[in-house]
Parts: C-alpha cells; sequence; structure tokens
DNA sequence: TAAGATTGAGTCTTCAATCTTA
DNA sequence: TAAGATTGAAGACTCAATCTTA
C-alpha cells in the first residue's frame, strides 16, 4: 500500500463493486462523503453508549453541551441553540421539555427580549453534563486511537477546509449566523 | 496558517469556546468526529435537494442505490441490506413498502432460503437510480471543490484508515457480515 | 410585518414481540 | 432452537400553522 492507497474498508468494497456497475460515473464523491457519514454512525456506536451510562440521549447531550460550553450562567436562547444543533426550532423545543422534565435544564426569564425565554442548566444539569462530557471526550480520543497525532492533525485541518467553504457558500442555510457568532478568539 | 493549522470553522470557534470552560479536558476527539458529524450534516442538505428532484427520499435512495451496485439482476436479501445500510430490520422493511408502493422495487421469490424474499430493482426503480445516482455523484464532486485531487485523496485515505480500525473492534456490530461480504476485488 | 417559540400532524426510525422456516 | 422478516408501539424529528412580542 502506498501512501496515497486507501486501506480496504467497508466502503472501498462498496466503490469497487460500483465501478464495475457505472464506470462511466466518477466517485470522488462517495470516497470522503460516504466515509463521514460512515463514521458518524459507526463512531455513534460507542458514543450512545456513553450517554446512556448517564441517562442521556443524543440530543440532549448536545443542548446541555452547548450550554456548559457557553459559560456562566449557563444560559442561552433557543434560536442559537436551534441554529448551532442543525435542528428545527420546533425539535429544540421538544428537546428543552425532556430536559426539563428531568430537571436538567429550566426556562428562565430572558432581560433583553419578552419573546424568549432563556434556557438554563440547572445545577444538577451542570453536574451531569460535566461528568458525561469528560466520558465522552475519553472515548472519542480512544476511537481516533488507529491514527497518530499528525495523521488526527491533518485529518482535521482537512475536514475543517472542505467544512468552512460549504459554510461560506450563500446557499448555505445560517451562514449569516455563523459569521456574526464568531467570537474574538 | 501553517500547514497543519485547521481553517477556523464553526467547529473550531466552538472548541475554543470550550477550551475556556473546560480546559483540563483535551478536545481531539470533537477536531474529528464533530467535524466527520457536521460535514454530513450540511452536505445533506444539498445532497437531499438532488434527492427531491427524483422524487426520493435520502432512506429510499440508498436502498435503490445498493440494488443498483449489487449488479444484475439488482436483487438482494433484506438481511444484506439493512446490515450494509446500518439500520434495523423493521426500518428495512418500511423502505421497502414504501418503495414497493412507489413501484421502484418488488419482493420476488428467492430460491435459496424460503424465509427471505429478494427484494428487486423494477425496470423503472432501475431507471430512477441510474439518473438519481449520476447527479448524486456530480453534487457531491461538486460540494468537495474547495479540495484539490491531492487533499481530497490525503482525506479520503485517512477516514479509510479510521474506518477500518472501528470496523476491526470486535465489539463492532456487522464485524463477521462484512468480512465475510469482502468480494475478491 | 417580522422574529421567536410552540403546537399538532405526519414521517422515519428503533425496539421488542411475533410469526415462519431452517 | 435459531435466523429472517414483519408488526405495532413509542420516540424524535420536520414542516406548516399559530400565537405572542418587537
Amino acid at each position: 500500500m502506498t501512501e496515497t492507497d486507501s486501506p480496504i474498508d467497508h466502503v472501498a468494497r462498496l466503490i469497487a463493486q460500483r465501478r464495475r456497475e457505472t464506470p462511466h460515473i466518477p466517485l470522488e464523491g462517495m470516497e470522503i462523503l460516504a466515509r463521514a457519514r460512515r463514521l458518524d454512525r459507526m463512531s455513534r456506536i460507542w458514543i450512545d453508549a456513553v450517554f446512556k451510562k448517564h441517562k442521556l440521549e443524543a440530543g440532549e447531550f448536545d443542548v446541555l453541551a452547548s450550554l456548559q460550553r457557553s459559560g456562566p450562567p449557563y444560559s442561552l436562547r433557543p434560536t442559537e441553540l436551534y441554529r448551532s444543533l442543525m435542528i428545527t426550532s420546533g425539535g429544540l423545543t421538544d428537546r428543552i421539555n425532556r430536559l426539563t422534565r428531568k430537571e436538567l435544564v429550566r426556562r428562565s426569564v430572558g432581560e433583553i427580549d419578552a419573546r424568549s425565554l432563556l434556557v438554563q442548566l440547572t445545577p444538577l444539569g451542570l453536574q451531569t453534563i460535566r461528568a458525561a462530557f469528560e466520558d465522552d471526550m475519553r472515548a472519542e480520543s480512544e476511537l481516533l486511537g488507529a491514527l497518530n497525532p499528525e495523521e488526527q492533525r491533518a485529518l482535521s485541518a482537512l475536514l475543517a477546509k472542505l467544512l468552512l467553504s460549504l459554510e461560506r457558500r450563500p446557499e448555505a442555510p445560517g451562514y449569516e449566523e455563523a459569521q456574526e457568532a464568531a467570537p474574538a478568539s
């Protein structure tokens, strides 16, 4: 195997099969996007097990992690949340309702705009996401063990370059929001 | 920006924010897995539009594409399909029912095992997936335009290496099946 | 008028139980 | 007994319509 040849993973077998059926169609798209999709789905098998240990669904974890990331007082507006999570506003309402029932978040009064209530972590929510996030990152690092640090850096840099180009497309939903949300860092 | 620095995409901003909140937790996992997830979700925005043009849902497209890839007579057993697609058997039953209603597949008699009926493309199904698949690959190639051919090869090789390591984990569901399904190619 | 959030209907999925055949 | 496929219930999401406030 040379430096640029890919190992024979599941997607490589699918591509080889398809080349015989539709040899006239270039398959570069599959090489990357099908693998990104499969990497997400496969890694979820182990990551979901981590969430389960903390009695969380993946979608609930994402909301709690966003709130923790924002720092004290651990509160965000629903619109910020659903745009960042790439789900609809209706979907987020459901997640918040579930997390409220579990007493991991509450809707607190927003000072700025009376149309929206801030979503805020409860002390139990903060404690839960602290433990769950640390476990999650440990599991994720472990899943990436097949790549050395240099390969990991190369991979994340290529993914970031590709993602940035998609985020900058005029037709990309949420583009304006992503821009103005850019922190000084 | 140096060779190994990542461009400041959305995930980079999330990571910078989080480093301030939980500086003690290594975040290498997010660098790659969060980006893979986001790449899948963002690219789907454009890809789903292609499917819609052919009046297909993403899940339906995947079934048709699997059948086409298998070559004449374009038929597979349901178990092969749901394992390859990483969905449950119940989920596949529904997809087949929907595709049957659209007259894109049919359940034909399997000669080997009377417990299962082969799922087979109809002529309309073959015609549909031929056009849809070509459009899909064109769209996917276009989405990857920000990376030059060399970068694309490097990215797919790294993804393949990582995926192969996940597929080889003893705990990976479907591992045995994936192995025996490996074609000579 | 527009923006933020919620609601209800419809869709696609998983999960567990079931039926049939090996 | 086990494997393949289906069913029905429950879950989480999208979409479009609605309500409230800017």
